[in-house]
DNA sequence: CGAGTTTGACCTGCGC
DNA sequence: GCGCAGGTCAAACTCG
């Protein structure tokens, strides 16, 4: 194994609890700046300063340090994770300030030039430990020697101040770090929430659609539809359930069948009223086709078996781009593996969930070999025990994505419509796209919450063709952005019919300028949600309809799921399920959805 | 001392 | 059947 190169990634790795990360920090790091914990906006201040320039006047009672705010930005991302580090490479970084050129660094010039402002202030007194004598020395007479001595220690001081400064601002950064994770999930929370209330009316209109179509005969709405409940089930009643449970299909000993027993009677009083829709197996989505679901899709126990097959191996995955060590989920997570990945410098890290014993929910967690900022969590299983409510919007959002994903494998129909509904829906709330990939070994949902499109992304087949698709970007740099994907199935139909009303009905083209789709809106503003609640739904169907006629491509993949479902009829048929397909349905990083026919 | 991490070994599935 | 890669195990190790 190579060590060498995944080094740094093992320790970005290694903490595997959101909580402990943050105690590293307290613990790591608990003297820092006692001259300064009273003031959090001094990060913003030191960073202020960096610009050595400035006078020193603007600042009076402030030594002014050159603070590399980004100092871990000229080392590989490995590096700048590595918290057990980052203290010896400040000082590195420090001795390298003062005793020799800095070649390396852009901020060269801020500390020469602060080095001589130091000098400066230090003339005016501005250190607190500068002592009497200092001044009696001064005004004894004009002593060279002395001069330099008083130099020397108020360089001295300087220089432990600037430590002292520079452990804070790393401390400030990660700080940083940990509230717009923070930030980012209390926004999925309340784009969950919001959502929420779309549900009600898209489940309204999704039954009365329902109505008036023929049984039977267009099963993947119907399947959309009860999924959707399912879903809604897990959104509403606090289902504390992954995507799928591997832990079921796995051979791992007896804790995944410890984890299901377990998981039926904590289902059982977990869900309360909702219980009944769990009757067999709690521990995975396909609960959703229980007992009392599945007669309505007119499935076959193999059908079920193989659409449980299927679910065990469901992940969905999360690009976040953030430097912290690990996306705050709201969970507890051990370690338990670390391997060399195919194709990427960076170690995979296998964390299983430890907030109940036999929990079955595992996650991989992996820096993107193209920009190691982003980082890849891969969740798979469902939880056993109750989660806290931080831990809620991710737990939903994958549980939903991971059954929209399901459910599109499907049937290719299915697949393709319920995938790119999915995307749809994603795509509004987080801050880019949603990729539904079936040439993983395992179906994979891929909620892409980088807001600066990756061109490694645009992985364009000769089969695939796009539907334009606005991509508000927001920054969700957090994993359980995608709460938003927490969402309802019915909602999601509705909210995909309202986004594609209204992107592709005035937005439509073919290429969507990235810049363009990041104006419009940085956040999923309050009102914007409103507005789809607002909206009446039948106008969105309409204008969507509309819209999405009026696009070859769509008709094209549109003509080819009905082809499907005239010919196949079996949910089999022209399968898009796993291994055997490329990319059935992705989003390239322009925001649009991107499909691949699926031979 | 317990919890968590590291890491080499082992298992399994898949492609050739 | 073989090799590869992904995934997991478990003993050794680290840390608080």
């Amino acid at each position: 194994m190579a060590k060498g190169s995944g080094l740094s990634i093992d320790h970005n790795i290694s903490d595997p609890i959101a909580g402990k990360n943050k105690n590293f920090f307290l613990c790591h790091q608990p003297t820092v700046l006692n001259s300064f914990s009273d003031d959090h906006h001094h990060f913003h201040k030191f960073h202020y300063l960096m610009d050595a320039k400035r006078s020193p006047a603007t600042t009076p009672s402030t030594i002014q340090f050159p603070v590399c705010l980004n100092h871990d930005e000229d080392s590989p991302q490995q590096s700048s994770d590595d918290h057990h580090h980052h203290n010896k490479r400040k000082v590195i970084d420090e001795m390298d300030f003062f005793t020799d050129k800095n070649t390396h660094s852009r901020d060269h010039h801020h500390y020469k030039d602060s080095k001589l402002e130091l000098n400066v202030n230090t003339g005016l007194n501005l250190l607190t430990t500068n002592t009497s004598s200092d001044h009696s020395t001064v005004d004894d007479g004009i002593s060279t020697n002395m001069e330099d001595k008083k130099a020397k220690n108020e360089y001295a001081v300087v220089q432990a101040e600037l430590e002292r400064v520079n452990a804070e601002n790393q401390r400030l950064k990660d700080m940083v770090n940990e509230v717009t994770n923070n930030y980012n999930a209390l926004q999925l929370q309340l784009m969950a929430f919001m959502q929420h209330h779309n549900a009600k009316a898209a489940d309204e209109n999704s039954d009365g659609r329902q109505v008036e179509e023929k049984k039977g005969q267009l099963a993947a709405p119907r399947r959309f539809i009860d999924l959707g409940l399912g879903v809604n089930t897990a959104g509403t009643a606090d289902e504390p359930a992954l995507s799928s449970s591997e832990g079921r299909s796995r051979d791992l000993g007896g804790s995944p069948v410890n984890g299901n027993s377990n998981n039926n009677e904590e289902s059982n009083v977990l869900f309360g009223q909702d219980k009944k829709e769990f009757v067999q197996r709690d521990d995975s989505p396909d609960r959703n086709y229980g007992p009392n679901k599945v007669p309505k899709f007119s499935s076959s126990s193999k059908n079920v078996d193989q659409t449980e097959a299927t679910m065990r191996k469901a992940r969905v995955s999360v690009r976040a781009r953030s430097e912290a060590p690990m996306i705050n989920d709201g969970c507890q997570w051990r370690k338990y593996g670390q391997k060399m990945a195919k194709g990427n410098p960076c170690p995979r890290a296998y964390y299983r969930c430890t907030m109940a014993a036999g929990c079955p929910v595992r996650k991989q967690v992996q820096r993107c070999a193209e920009d190691r900022t982003i980082l890849i969590t891969t969740y798979e299983g469902n939880h056993n025990h109750p989660l806290p409510p931080a831990a809620m919007a991710m737990a939903s959002t994958t549980s939903s994505a991971a059954r929209l994903l399901l459910s599109g494998s499907m049937s290719s129909a299915d697949g393709l419509m319920n995938a790119n509904f999915l995307a749809r829906t994603l795509l509004p709330c987080s801050s880019s796209m949603a990729t539904i990939s079936a040439s993983a070994p395992f179906p994979t949902v891929t909620l892409d919450l980088t807001q600066t499109p990756n061109p490694s992304n645009v992985q364009r087949s000769p089969n695939q063709f796009q539907v334009p698709f606005p991509n508000p970007s927001h920054n969700f740099a957090n994993g359980a952005a995608a709460a938003a994907a927490g969402s309802l199935l019915p909602q999601i139909f509705g909210q995909a019919l309202y986004n594609q009303s209204k992107f592709s009905g005035l937005q439509m083209s073919q290429d969507m300028d990235p810049s363009q789709l990041g104006n419009q809106s940085q956040l999923p503003s309050p009102a914007m949600q409103q507005g789809q609640q607002h909206n009446s739904l039948a106008d969105s169907v309409s204008a969507a309809t509309a819209a999405i006629a009026a696009d070859p491509n769509f008709t094209a993949a549109l003509a080819a799921a009905i082809t499907s479902i005239i010919n196949g009829g079996t949910p089999q048929s022209n399968n898009v399920t796993n291994n055997e397909n490329t990319d059935d349905l992705a989003t390239t990083t322009n925001g649009n959805v991107k499909f691949s026919q699926s031979s």
